[in-house]
RNA sequence: GCGAGAGUGGCGGAACUGGCAGACGCACUGGCCUUAGGAGCCAGCGGCCGCAAGGCCUUAGGGGUUCGAGCCCCCUCUCUCGCACCA
């Protein structure tokens, strides 16, 4: 804060009243005026009654004409500078409209409001993520049917929670993802990415959640639980539908990189593609067949002392002795029992069982047991290692529980513990690995030695990653049918586009049975159809698809709503798309922002799109909280954002949430807190409105006014930039503090606080501006600018320290020579007092700013 | 366990590149106004000492770098959020 300069200090006199005139005085030698303020009227202990406004005369009636004008309509094809303003649509729970949504839509809608201002032709649409589990879910808990209880919420969030938070929000290009004309393009893109290749139908281990009844992603299994309704998941071997979004898993990788996102959400992304690098190794089991492994640490391959498969692993029923085998399958059973968690909790003791069979090392040919254990996943890499105890953490404890044994062959630095009592993970020369020795491991061990060995067609590079392929059927209901038809003659077969959507029949029995089959499959109107290749009798896919695909493409539909012969335009796509700026909650940093990201490429890829990247830029708004707590139905501290709004209108309400806390972090909720930003509202209304007593059409002169005025524009405009909301709202209190103390009524100043203050409170913007006689809305009126001479001050306060404590400070011009700034320093008494006998050692000199006199 | 972030008055939080710690607001205290005030206005408000001027201390704790550290470095503690046997 070091720039701004108040004139809280030195004046005004403690005794008001009496003068005609006030001074800013400041001490120091170079005591001077630098500012003065004539009153019209003698005395601060003069009432100075305040006016106020009461948002029920008005926030209703801006939001009807903003409606009537269709102010926040933008022509979207005509537009010069378009700015896509997006958010993150919400699901229309029953709730309604939680604060925490609130908070979020209205931190999006000032970037808005503020390029509006500046010009941009922004685009700021919304709709309702109205398909899905939770959906559902809610509806048979409350013995409710989805088709009717949807739109109901739908209806409610818009007119009477959405449309009164004052969100300049384009309603008419709004989004249902349950209405048919839109999940027909749904449907459309499943078909679209099933005929170029990114479709495939597998059978595998996938997760199962028997609250939900349904399969779901991995992405949405949360410690083992369901992501929506907590219940433990289980392994079932199901035939699913998948997208291949490992298919792009270096891509979206890559692209990060080049991403306006918080590193935050970058690092969650990396995280979650998981990249590795390293090869498939071939080992061959003695007397059996080959199989191969996946290592990321090639150069340890000479201390490779046992192999260890996946319990799960098929390879083991060939594998494994006769006589070991009671003990495999029992193995097999007690692993296939224990959850996911439990199984991949690294603090868990190891467990495993021997084959009785041996593998040969490819590097030299050592005779190495085979072990079944559940350490080793099925689904990463090939669900088979090879085993270096003596520098693997895991694999280490594996060897001294069983009693494997450890081989060093990369050395330890002096004075490290002995590789038998702990795995040496880090960099150093190769030991024991024949011709390789000497060379440092990683740097050059890995190379080397998978590149001998893949001479000998035994190795090969291998990159793998965490990703796995995005398992999209859902044996619910309340989702889009998945478009395709089982033909016994023609195998699967994608529903004709002309065919599109496949309706979701309204059912009452939409409850889902365990049986591993959607509702839809009781339904033979539904399941029954005809092959639309040969004609012959078929059946309907009866899974619907996941809720994350009607949200990873909502945003390229918005612009495009008024198009039914297309899922979205090419030239408006191309106009508006990526988006500009997407705010929303870093709960979907891996989930949907991941899904849409795959998405964009495997569109784009297809032809489709022109852009590989569906956000320019991603900012993940902080979480509320209330009183230092979560909020939670149990604790009984949600707040309800209608009631204050109705309280104290939805302006305050809006400055209050981004007044609380910092936006990017969150904030702290309190309940108080909403009337005092009513009263701030009152206090700027009283200040900068002609309703409350004249205002001068003469232009501001005092400095210190002048000052004030071009350093709030300056730093509101650069605080919205960088989402400081908190900071912006407290400087434009700061302006109008100012104004109400000195009571400064000038028209122009008026105008420019209502711009400030317009993308926080709309409403009373609106209402200001019509008031100063402004034309049409303020939001078309421009965005102040600040003029940098108004701040430039010929004088600044000097910093005078003694030893680094401050002793004075001192008002002097800008820009002297330390030659010139000495004498007035060292001459000033409360400096003196400190230098006097000592000797002067050292004297700093930051321009502008500060002096500091080192002495001794 | 690993990774990221955070720890500042009674409270929410400011402090942008190392340069006046505590902006702005809440709460609180005193005063004004008032029949009244859960309204409004004025003033005070980190701690200790002091009538005051002023001084000392203070950004979880300890150490370091620097003329100068809330900010940079090291250690410790606490909290939050991710990820958690991925070979």
């Amino acid at each position: 804060m070091g720039r701004r300069r108040t004139p809280r200090e030195g004046g005004p006199p403690s005794v008001p009243g009496s003068q005609g005139a006030r001074f800013f005085l400041t001490r120091g030698p170079a005591r001077l005026k630098i500012g003065a303020f004539r009153a019209d009227r003698p005395g601060f202990s003069e009432r100075w009654t305040v006016g106020k406004y009461d948002p029920r005369a008005f926030e209703a009636k801006w939001r009807e004409r903003w409606e009537k004008e269709r102010t926040n309509v933008r022509d979207l094809s005509g537009a010069a500078r378009p700015f896509y303003n997006l958010m993150m649509f919400p699901y229309p729970s029953a709730e309604g409209l939680h604060v925490g949504n609130v908070f979020a839509f209205v931190g999006s809608d000032i970037q808005g409001r503020y390029r509006r201002l500046l010009g941009y032709d922004v685009f700021e649409p919304m709709g309702f993520d109205a398909f899905g589990i939770h959906s559902e879910n809610f509806a048979l808990k409350s013995n409710r049917h989805p088709a009717e209880m949807i739109p109901k919420n739908i209806e409610r969030f818009r007119e009477d929670q959405l449309k009164k938070m004052g969100l300049m929000l384009d309603w008419t290009h709004q989004v249902d993802t349950t209405s048919p004309e839109y999940y027909r393009w749904t449907q459309w893109l499943f078909v679209t990415l099933y005929k170029n290749g990114f479709v495939h139908r597998s059978k595998g281990q996938v997760n199962w959640c028997p609250g939900c009844r349904t399969v779901l992603a991995k992405e949405q299994v949360v410690d083992d639980k369901c992501e929506r309704c907590s219940s433990l998941v289980e392994k079932r071997d199901m035939e699913q539908w998948y997208f291949k979004t490992t298919a792009f898993a270096s891509e979206l990788l890559e692209a990060l990189d080049d991403l306006d996102w918080s590193e935050r959400t970058k690092a969650a992304q990396r995280r979650w593609i998981g990249q590795s690098v390293g090869a498939d190794v071939v080992f061959r089991a003695e007397g059996g067949p080959e199989f191969t492994i996946f290592t990321t640490r090639p150069d340890t391959l000479f201390g490779a002392t046992y192999m260890v498969f996946s319990p799960e692993h098929p390879l083991l029923d060939e594998i494994c002795l006769p006589e070991y085998r009671r003990g495999l399958d029992a193995y097999r059973r007690q692993a296939a029992q224990a959850t996911e968690s439990e199984r991949q909790d690294e603090l868990r003791e190891k467990t495993g069982v021997f084959t009785g069979a041996y593998a040969l090392n490819p590097v030299n040919g050592a005779r190495v047991p085979i072990w079944a254990a559940d350490y080793v996943l099925m689904g990463y890499g090939t669900g088979v290692i090879m085993a270096v105890p003596a520098h693997d953490l895991r694999d280490h404890a594996f060897a001294r529980k069983y009693d494997l044994p450890i081989i060093q062959v990369v050395e330890a630095p002096e004075g490290a513990p002995s590789v038998q009592s702990e795995a040496y993970t880090g960099e150093g020369r190769l030991v024991n690995s024949g011709g390789f020795d000497g060379l440092d491991a990683k740097s050059e061990g890995i190379l080397k030695i998978t590149e001998w060995l893949a001479q000998k067609g035994l190795a090969e590079k291998k990159t793998r990653y965490r990703l796995r392929d995005w398992c999209v059927s859902r044996q619910r209901y309340w989702g889009p049918p998945i478009p395709i038809i089982h033909c016994p003659r023609c195998g699967t077969v994608p529903v004709p586009e002309e065919d599109l959507p496949v309706l979701l029949p309204y059912i009452e029995d939409f409850k889902p049975d365990g049986s591993g089959y959607s509702p839809l499959h009781r339904h033979r109107e539904f399941y029954e159809t005809r092959c639309p290749v040969c004609g012959g009798e078929a059946h309907r896919e009866t899974d619907v698809s996941d809720n994350f695909l009607c949200s990873a493409w909502y945003f390229y539909r918005y612009p495009s709503t008024g198009f039914s012969d297309r899922p979205f335009d090419r030239e408006l796509t191309k106009k508006w798309l990526p988006v500009d700026l997407y705010v929303g909650g870093n709960e979907h940093a891996v989930l949907h922002l991941l899904y849409s990201r795959w998405l964009c490429r495997a569109l784009h890829q297809a032809g489709y799109l022109d852009f590989a990247e569906p956000y320019k830029k991603f900012v993940a708004h902080g979480i509320i909280v209330k009183d230092g707590a979560k909020m939670s139905k149990s604790r009984g501290n949600i707040v309800n954002p209608d009631e204050f709004v109705r309280e104290y209108g939805a302006d305050a309400f809006r400055v209050y949430l981004m007044f609380m806390g910092s936006y990017l972090d969150g904030g702290d909720f309190r309940d108080g807190g909403v009337k005092a930003m009513k009263s701030f509202l009152d206090r700027l209304y009283a200040a900068v409105s002609p309703g409350n007593g004249p205002l001068s059409d003469s232009p501001p002169e005092d400095p210190e006014t002048l000052y004030q005025l071009h350093w709030t524009i300056k730093s509101v405009s650069a605080d919205i930039l960088r989402f400081s909301y908190n900071t912006a709202i407290a400087r434009i209190m700061e302006l109008v503090n100012h104004l109400t103390k000195f009571k400064i009524r000038l028209k122009e100043i008026s105008a420019v606080v209502t711009r400030l203050v317009s993308p926080f409170a709309p409403h009373l913007a609106e209402e200001l501006w019509e008031e100063l006689g402004g034309k049409g809305s303020v939001f078309d009126s421009g965005w102040p600018e600040h003029d940098e001479t108004k701040i430039f001050r010929p004088e600044v306060e000097y910093v005078v320290q003694v030893n680094g404590k401050l002793r004075d400070k001192l008002k002097l011009a800008k820009g002297l020579t330390p030659d010139e700034i000495d004498p007035l320093v060292l001459n000033s008494p409360a400096v003196m007092k400190w230098i006097e006998g000592k000797e002067l050692v050292k004297k700093i000199y930051v321009p502008d700013k500060l002096i500091n006199l080192v002495v001794k």
